[in-house]
DNA sequence: TTGAAAGCGTTACCAT
DNA sequence: ATGGTAACGCTTTCAA
């Protein structure tokens, strides 16, 4: 409870001296910047955010605007845009607002509002029209990570650009069956599933292989990637003989339903994800890395700049993801060569 | 940026009575409050936060601190306390406590101090003594989801039961050789995997089967139980009929290890988990449940409850896990009949 | 280099 | 039922 006065008092100060001394701000004396300081440590001072706010017009804090919390990619990116607020000493203040719920309802109409943050970070956020309007009319800086960036800054990988070597690697071993696996399954598409899904079909159409083009609708998720997969593979005749699925949790679902049907992974059926999913090493899962850690982190970082400066133009970071090759992809069956990649970790030389 | 003065001069009244119209505290007539709340409507009011945790002392904030935010139980907790919080108008910030993190450190000596909440909800957090000693000197109402307790309200299922029961389970289907796999691989154990250690060790205690006891040591995670079932199940003489999992990740994990390996569940390899996972269905996890979520929304409510009452005693919420039967457990193989469950959703109709 | 005093935007007490 | 005013705890001019 003890405030900045007692503080002073036990100082010698008047209160002014003492925020000086303590906020670091305008001209202190070195011994008496000392004394102060052993003042509010022996008080155990800590200023009133509530006081401070008010006072300098700047929270300390910032917001984040997620669509999940639950899904591996964005509890990632926020554990790294936490980490980085940490190091700065900001607070970090969670608005999960999934889609189709009356909370994300009241986040847009009522949390945001209260502008309890001195920027927004949005992950994923795809917000509707009259999201979108909330957003603008709140007039805080804000960074987006995979986003509709409409004039704000942006940071993501190169979505289409990682569907595209993906394919162009399966096409590479020789595959010509080739299905795309992702876009949710009831109907609607997210736009990182789009570009995906169009960068799929640029390797394709490039290869000659246009006619070959399937999109096989999933839900994002493991459960929703097996169920697809079962549906995909069951049939040997029309089976493909690769995948490309649109993240890492649909191509592990589609790895495990394959042995679940008895199709080998990779000599029936090669798999590439994209993401580096925390599983993807166990599973061998040939991917498209992405460290959305690493993304959130950058996030903070812009944002903050942005802060800073509030002239300073959106900029968007586009992140290269590099392949990782592991043992869920090799040429089609027939063709001769078998897998030439070493095993993982996790491969117990039994049959996949 | 109009404050609830410019309100007050539109409505035609005092700050005063324009904050008892906003806030619905004291007497003001109808006619002036509709005219209040018109006024404040027009011009998209909305009160500053900082303004009213300074004049109330009350933040309208609460705090949520746990050592992970991508575990599936501390993501679903998570999702639970935000959806109480916005259905009663109430921030959340998150301190996202890993262990052993430089930003932990930090969170319990200078975050948590500011005291940016009217309370706070631990969830799993297993604190230090010196953490332990920080907590209490915030002097701050607090609930445990799964926790160290110490004399603080806690909410979690009663862990030594459900791990009893699994064993139990698999006891009455005719198993003998069972381990248990779980408590971290690093050699400390968590607080709940201790616990149904116990509770694995007083059925098969229970049941003459002291001497049968296995603890098969294995990081609380996919692919930690994966990696433990390899090293376990590889000798086939050696290996147990069935296990009990610590958690479902791992229990998915160590069904994962067994199809690798040319093990059939349940045929060859029974194994029970403890969670209800997301994954459980689709992999047919015979699992003990529990809803995290549910845990999140009551730690809130108690939590409410112990800032408008600071004399509410603390309280213990045990909850009853239940068991549900999917296909991964079966008598062991010799002793006759097969499966006695309905396939579940996942199930393709080949051997597992 | 330091101090006095005026805010920051609310709420809440005390009169009226 | 309503208004005036102090208070919340800090920062920040402005003088000295």
């Amino acid at each position: 409870m003890s405030g900045i006065a007692e503080v002073a008092r036990l100082a010698g100060v008047s209160k002014s001296t003492a925020s000086r001394a303590l906020t670091g701000t305008g001209y202190v004396s070195e011994s008496t910047r000392l004394r102060v300081i052993e003042a509010a440590d022996s008080l155990r001072y800590v200023a009133s955010t509530s006081a401070v706010s008010l006072a300098t017009g700047r929270t300390q804090n910032i917001g984040v605007l997620m669509p999940y919390v639950t899904r591996w990619f964005f509890a990632e990116v926020l554990e790294g845009i936490q980490d980085a607020l940490l190091a700065r000493d900001l607070d970090l203040t969670l608005y999960d607002a999934r889609h189709g719920t009356e909370g994300r309802h009241r986040i847009f109409e009522q949390f945001l509002a209260r502008k309890r943050f001195d920027g927004l970070v949005a992950v994923g956020l795809e917000p509707g029209d009259d999201e979108l309007e909330r957003l603008v009319a709140l007039n805080r800086p804000m960074v987006s990570v995979v986003g509709a960036g409409d004039g704000t800054s942006v940071i993501e990988i190169d979505d289409d650009d990682a569907a595209r070597r993906a394919t162009d690697h399966l096409i590479a071993l020789g595959h010509r069956h080739i299905a795309f696996v992702g876009g949710t399954a009831d109907g609607h598409w997210a736009q990182v599933d789009r570009r995906r899904w169009a960068g799929y079909r640029g390797s394709m159409s490039d290869a000659g292989l246009s006619a070959e083009t399937l999109h096989v609708p999933s839900d994002v998720s493991l459960p929703g990637g097996y169920a697809a997969a079962v549906d995909l593979l069951g049939d040997a005749r029309t089976r493909p003989t690769a995948v490309v699925a649109t993240c890492d949790e649909v191509a592990i679902g589609t790895m495990i339903a394959a042995r679940r049907l008895g199709i080998r992974v990779p000599t029936d059926l090669s798999v590439v994800g994209i993401d580096d999913h925390e599983y993807a090493e166990m599973f061998g899962l040939t991917t498209l890395e992405q460290v959305p850690r690493e993304q959130g982190a950058t996030a903070v970082d812009l944002l903050l700049r942005h802060i800073d400066d509030p002239e300073l133009p959106p900029s968007v970071v586009r992140l290269h993801a590099r392949l990782i090759m592991r043992t869920s992809t090799a040429p089609p069956s027939g063709t001769g060569s078998a897998t030439f990649l070493d095993s993982p970790m996790g491969d117990t030389g039994m049959p996949a």
